[in-house]
RNA sequence: CGGAGCGUGGCGCAGUCUGGUAGCGCAUUAGACUGGGGGUCUAAGGGUCGCAGGUUCGAAUCCUGUCGCUCCGACCA
């Protein structure tokens, strides 16, 4: 994408509404513009990272076993009364009469309404184990909507319910969404830790919440510090129930353990090695049994011909709340720094020089060589100084700089940069070497 | 929902106390110079001061109401 054609409206200066750094740096860099408490317009970079995560929340949630579906933001109201949640959501919960003076509300979450699709399809044993899940646009009410896409009311949200036949099998759908969350956060370059959470609203008794460590978070939470460290999860069997079971016990051997959740005990068991730190809820897992499936009246034929009332977890992780995340964990005093996975575009091709031919044409030359080897690169053709083409560049935080200058075409030379690190010269083609590896 | 604060060109702000017909920086447009970390000069365009009502010869400024936004708290993916 050449900039000169782009739409991206960033800000010298910093919006006097913004209070966190994430919310400042995304209205900086053009990815977002708010329109309501809490409500926003996505911009074309910031559209383009919701995009990088989404997709690689697909992915995961795909290899886990779980199937994409689409509700509708727009639901009824019978189902949650149905549910008894009509009154006990309360007013967090938007609610919307339509012309018919029906009642109606915008999706907060949906279990009702995959547990009735769910029992719409599913008639046997054979249905089950089953995971349906979903990436879409929900809306809380919130009291006091604040930090930006942090806690907005309007948001992006991926939410999966598991379907299961007993609590062995209800436990290894837990289990299964809980190694798909390790994975999904460390591809996206972040380090989320699983910690014991309250079940709230949603209920049941099992759940974990993952946290990204920021000074900026609204949770207090406490940690063995082994939790500081990644987790490899490379040799782990999802299809090994047991195996899967042993590995995780192993890793909550480690205590983890939100505001609400905590246990004293515990941390005087693990000593000198607890954490304290401030965090954001990436996602959450629970398991609450036959809690809506029960409401709802939700049966399959066992294999024996006798009704089965099947178990449910439910499984979320905020998708645009991410965007902000990130750039909490991630970010210096010039903007963010992108991890390589979730960057809107790879490369900041800078030419330093716009009224300079050979640059041009070197310039050009690249970016259509690189954008031909699939890589996404945006291209900064405008007329600046290259004082302002770095700073553009260092905000909206690309993973790489790459730099065409007088000096380096006549030596034969470009420049490449990891965002904030150093500048390395070398041959047009060892940077697109580097760049297409 | 309790407490506090703020709404003035696109953005950041001053002006409000002590009413007299709107100002600064950035951004934008044009031209020139400039060209390796947000350049300089010249010129230009753009706001009726959130909205409504009131007081006054006169209101961004005072009064009343209202809408919106932000912060602290309670609450929360």
């Amino acid at each position: 994408m050449r900039l000169s054609r782009y739409f991206l409206p960033v800000l010298k200066e910093t919006p006097g509404d913004a209070q966190v750094i994430s919310h400042q740096l995304m209205l900086r860099a053009g990815m977002i513009r708010q329109t309501a408490a809490g409500i926003y317009a996505w911009l074309p970079l910031g559209q383009r990272v919701l995009q990088k995560i989404t997709q690689i929340v697909r992915e995961e949630q795909d290899r886990a076993g779980a199937i994409e579906v689409l509700m509708p933001t727009i639901q009824a109201s019978d189902l949650w009364k149905q549910s008894g949640r009509y009154d006990a959501y309360g007013p967090e919960m938007l609610r919307i009469t339509d012309r018919h003076d029906r009642e109606m509300l915008f999706s907060p979450t949906a279990e009702e309404l995959f547990t009735v699709i769910f029992q719409n399809g599913a008639r046997s044993y054979r249905d089950c184990p089953r995971n349906l899940y979903q990436i879409q646009w929900k809306f809380r009410d919130e009291v006091r909507p604040r930090f930006g896409v942090l806690r907005g009311r309007e948001f992006l949200m991926k939410d999966a319910y598991s379907f299961d036949l007993d609590f062995a099998a209800a436990r290894h759908s837990y289990n299964r969404m809980f190694l798909a969350y390790l994975r999904t956060f460390a591809r996206m370059g972040v380090h989320a830790i699983p910690m014991r959470a309250d079940t709230g609203p949603i209920g049941g008794d099992l759940s974990h919440e993952f946290i990204v460590l920021a000074p900026t978070g609204e949770s207090d939470v406490f940690y063995h510090e082994n939790w500081e460290k990644g987790r490899d999860t490379s040799a782990v069997d999802a299809d090994d129930a047991a195996g899967l079971a042993t590995w995780i016990d192993a890793l909550n051997a480690d205590y983890a353990a939100t505001d609400e959740m905590r246990d004293l005990a515990a941390e005087a068991a693990t000593g000198p090695a607890l954490k304290q730190s401030k965090g954001i809820e990436v996602g959450q897992v629970f398991y609450f049994g036959d809690k809506y499936t029960k409401a709802m009246g939700v049966t399959v034929s066992g294999p024996d011909g006798a009704a089965v009332t099947p178990l449910m977890g439910s499984y979320g992780i905020g998708v645009s709340r991410l965007v902000g995340a990130i750039i909490e964990a991630s970010h210096d005093k010039d903007g963010i720094i992108w991890p390589e996975a979730v960057a809107p575009y790879k490369v900041a091709l800078i030419n330093i020089r716009a009224d300079d031919a050979a640059c041009v044409a070197a310039a050009d030359k690249l970016y259509a060589e690189l954008t031909h080897a699939g890589v996404e690169v945006l291209y900064d053709d405008r007329d600046e100084r290259g004082g302002a083409k770095f700073a553009t560049a260092d905000l909206i935080g690309l993973p790489w700089q790459l730099v065409i200058g007088p000096k380096g075409v006549a030596a034969g030379t470009v420049e490449l940069k990891r965002r904030g690190g150093d500048k390395l010269e070398m041959t047009a083609e060892n940077a697109f070497a580097r760049l297409t590896a």
